[in-house]
DNA sequence: TGTTTTTTGTTGCTTAAGCAACACAGGAGT
DNA sequence: ACTCCTGTGTTGCTTAAGCAACAAAAAACA
């Protein structure tokens, strides 16, 4: 069968420390500032060995951006973003989404630092980029779709992070029906 | 200072495959009956490969045993009988203690097959003579102290299992007040 | 009844997790 | 400056868990 590669499977001894891991990451992140949490205390409320936790990342940087990536993964696949097609209402839908999750992720994460929101912004907006790639595979008569990828995700990201910074009570919706043109300024029409 | 030798500090991973075994039976117990409960069910939903459950039990009886070893003295524990002195008060509370359990576990645990009932008796049974006899080696003036436990024992757990067998509404409170005396018979005036 | 199918214990081998110990870096306080 | 202390990575070695495969028992089914 073999749906897609992608669904490798992997020893379950690995996954239960890889849960244990990011659960007890992301409790520390609500709880505390990213750069004061220590492997120590990561590997002790997982419940696990210290040098377990080296056997899977880096240090906690690694960590965060593993932990970014499914994170922010699974808020797309919430959406559904990860299994449609280019359109305006599904800009719309994605930036949404991201002006959610960097404004839950700067209430949640007790206050982070240059170095966590440099990892989150670099992450996601990889993330944002590799989706647009996608949908642009479909769409005829674009260019460069990588640089139109590219920058879009700049901007998508760059106004996300705007909006957050004044939480504008009520909802993105009016804000993102303001500066969708600016998104798809470099994109074909949808 | 080792407070105390039986607190063994065991391998977390042997703590967490014990954990899940011990979750999956009891979760299981309360859906089918015991003897149609195997051990490859146990391990699948312990999320454990069906090898290591012979690492740590013999077979499903054996898991059955250690299950109950646990849960009833978790039970004793929890109304502190493990750690007070023999007196009428305390007797009573064990009758009761042992009434709840025994009243519980064939509610909770789907029809209880003659094997399965067997064990059960035989643990609990054993641990309530070993804790009146811990009870009784502070006691002076009795002869054969062991004897009385055992004696003792079967008669608390006899009585418990009649009890359960009629459920009288509102409690085992009456039914313990009138059948005391019997529990006593073989024990020092306390 | 006889014949599949499932479950059971058990085996040898692989891999992940635990553990103790280490040198080193950085911070806190004296 | 200094020590003291805590966290960091890393190492070699031990132990537990995973895995595939097996024969035999038990269940399920015809």
């Amino acid at each position: 069968m073999e749906m897609s590669v992608i669904e490798k499977e992997l020893d379950p001894r690995v996954r239960r420390t890889q849960s244990y891991i990011l659960d007890a990451f992301r409790a520390l992140l609500s709880e505390k500032a990213f750069k004061s949490i220590t492997v120590k205390e990561i590997t002790e409320r997982a419940g696990i060995n210290r040098t377990t936790f080296y056997a899977h990342y880096q240090d906690k940087f690694d960590l965060l951006n593993a932990a970014l990536q499914m994170i922010f993964e699974a808020e797309l696949e919430q959406n559904a973003l990860n299994v449609c097609h280019y359109s305006r209402e599904n800009l719309k839908a994605l930036l949404r989404t991201v002006c959610q999750f960097i404004r839950d992720s700067s209430t949640e994460c007790k206050l982070a630092n240059s170095q966590f929101e440099l990892i989150v912004e670099k992450q996601v907006r990889r993330q944002i980029q590799d989706l647009i790639e996608m949908w642009l595979e479909e769409v005829e008569g674009v260019r460069d779709k990588k640089s139109a990828a590219v920058a879009t995700s700049w901007t998508i990201y760059g106004l996300a992070e705007h909006w957050s910074q004044d939480p504008d009570q009520g909802g993105p919706e009016r804000y993102i029906d303001r500066v969708l043109p600016l998104v798809t300024a470099n994109l074909p029409a949808a």
